[in-house]
DNA sequence: CTGCGTTGGGTAAACGTTTTCCTTCGAACG
DNA sequence: CGTTCGAAGGAAAACGTTTACCCAACGCAG
């Protein structure tokens, strides 16, 4: 069973296969790779059982030069120590495997700068496709597109001008849901600390929510609507302003659930209970919150659908023609209130 | 700047860049390679100005089939949800980026099977690096030592008989430290849940407790003392089994955050207020304890160094000959007591 | 018997690099 | 002046695959 190779000895190729079996390498090839009608069953026998022998395994090099096409994806994130990333790059990664790829994490920081300089990397590299959780619009970014990479975009819509496949939930409707919540319970004043409205997510999310009030004849105090980075720190600093004054708001929208830790945090310093005094609503609903924030209501984005939808995506990028890849794929996502 | 090659348009290759600075391709690549004394100033910025003219960047797989060597580095994570590797796993990432290589993240579910294909199929991707973040030992284990893959072992230290470098923090000694701190307090009874003691990691956290307790001529009672995985659920599991009995413990270590996390729920339920009643020690301190846990104590683990640490161990694994690597790194903890 | 399609399989040409030899040209040195 | 040496750079051989092309053998219709 295992393989006899033994230390410092050089590792089996195509040809070694090809002498223990007794054909060429074409043969060795094209049994390896499934190629019907062109080997007799014995041949294929024969072939495969001296691969196994040997602990043959093909160098994916030799292939991706061959082909122009590698067994890898790259899965670029705005800050890998978010763990709603890393769930999502967990279920994209495990989906992959299935297929036979494997998955490079790329850390952008959010930073336009480093995402060009990855995707110029792993153009190099000649990744089989490249799946953008949270893109920049950036010179990079576009000649990325320019060049016929093989783009998904997460979550945040492609650039203006740019036509590529996305996947993602609707922010615009999961905010009105969000202050139809608050409007049952005729919570007032409510609030926002929205994420940077440059990015599509977050500014669907704001502005839903604000339209879904607004058509309700509440309109929101310019002092209890502040922005911030999708992090803890950030969040805590917009609570910070956003807290100055009273009344304080009975309910709160995060752009996300760091934002919303962060405020939580803030309350805490205050003497602000939560959800008895203020109501916090956050955004995405990573595992953790079951047991470490069980104050806080969230939209539940569904992970383990990214990672088919994603590695199906992928899949159909991957052929050669190009199958039509739906242009924009929305997934449920749920309202999970805590109580 | 940008590169002018169009949608559609072939890359460009160092055959192009030859052509467009009027020299060999052995040229080309010795200066982009920085060979010195192997070309003239003059020569070398004509080639250099090609380059960037033409958007010419390398092809990782011809170089990686000339030198059977790539730009990868596989890290290998048990659980890709649990924020503490993630954070381990951007440390790394980011150092390794600093000298041109890539990262392939790999989730091995703590299960030696999936590891073991994992293993087989990064040694196909000829990966300058694998980083075991807590080793399982196995067959496919001990061949890819065997067969000669750059393997670092991160935590968890490589099974009997296996030399390989370890990384890691003394977890002997952190279990020492909260006994004592335990002691100091006074605390009784003290209990533990300890993580699975076939890890090297879990074996000395507990280990080092324990004999810390004896050493003080107290003895754990064994209703007081579980095992669990290193997870939410099974530490909610263990805590439930530990406190179906009173007394309870005034004071408990348990084998990491996670677990520690599922104990607080548990007491939670019960009504045993924490510290208050019952003080809670974790392992690894990821960095949403400080404000989703501040009820935990725990031994911080230094993620900035770990980076720094396996980057330079890859470098001097990756060189020819192979310098030598120091066997084992033990890096420094930190006891965090949050009040 | 000729012509033709199908099946099985071999030959060799790529794919884009790096690196080992060579060669050439000057300069330094005896 | 002959020899040696270093710098500069070219030609070509790998590295391990896949695949286009070719060929032989065979069955079968005409």
């Amino acid at each position: 069973m295992s393989a006899p190779r033994r230390k410092g000895a050089p590792r089996a190729t195509i040809d070694d296969v090809a002498a223990a079996a007794g054909v060429s390498i074409a043969t060795v090839s094209r049994v390896l790779n499934g190629i019907e009608h062109k080997a007799s069953s014995e041949t294929r026998h024969h072939v495969l059982a001296a691969a196994a022998r040997l602990g043959y395994r093909p160098v994916h090099a030799g292939r991706a030069l061959r082909t122009m096409r590698s067994a890898l994806v790259a899965l670029f994130v705005p800050d890998t120590s978010n763990l709603f990333y890393a769930t999502i790059a967990d279920a994209i990664a495990s989906h992959l495997k299935d297929s036979g790829s494997s998955m490079i994490l790329c850390n952008t920081r959010d930073e336009a700068a480093i995402q060009d300089r990855l995707l110029e990397e792993m153009e190099s590299h000649l990744v089989n496709g490249i799946v953008l959780l949270g893109a920049l619009d950036s010179p990079g970014l576009r000649q990325a597109i320019n060049n016929g990479l093989p783009i998904i975009f997460l979550n945040r819509k492609p650039p203006a001008g740019i036509a590529a496949p996305y996947i993602g939930v609707d922010n615009r409707l999961a905010g009105r849901q969000v202050a139809e919540h608050f409007l049952e319970r005729t919570w007032s004043p409510v609030g926002a600390i929205h994420g940077p409205l440059a990015s599509s997510a977050s500014r669907g999310r704001y502005e839903g929510f604000r339209a879904r009030l607004t058509r309700a004849g509440i309109r929101l105090e310019p002092r209890l609507v502040r922005g911030a980075e999708l992090t803890i720190q950030s969040g805590y600093q917009a609570a910070t302003a956003m807290l100055a004054q009273r009344p304080y708001p009975r309910a709160v929208f995060c752009g996300n659930d760091l934002i919303a830790y962060g405020l939580h945090e803030r309350c805490g310093e205050l003497g602000i209970s939560v959800p008895e005094q203020m109501a916090i609503f956050g955004f995405d609903d990573n595992p953790l919150n079951a047991w470490l924030a069980p104050w806080l209501d969230t939209i539940r984005v569904p992970y383990d659908q990214y990672g088919a939808t994603v590695a199906g995506a992928l899949a159909r990028l991957a052929e050669t023609p190009r199958r039509r890849v739906p242009r924009e794929t929305i997934l449920p996502h749920r309202v999970v209130i805590r109580r």
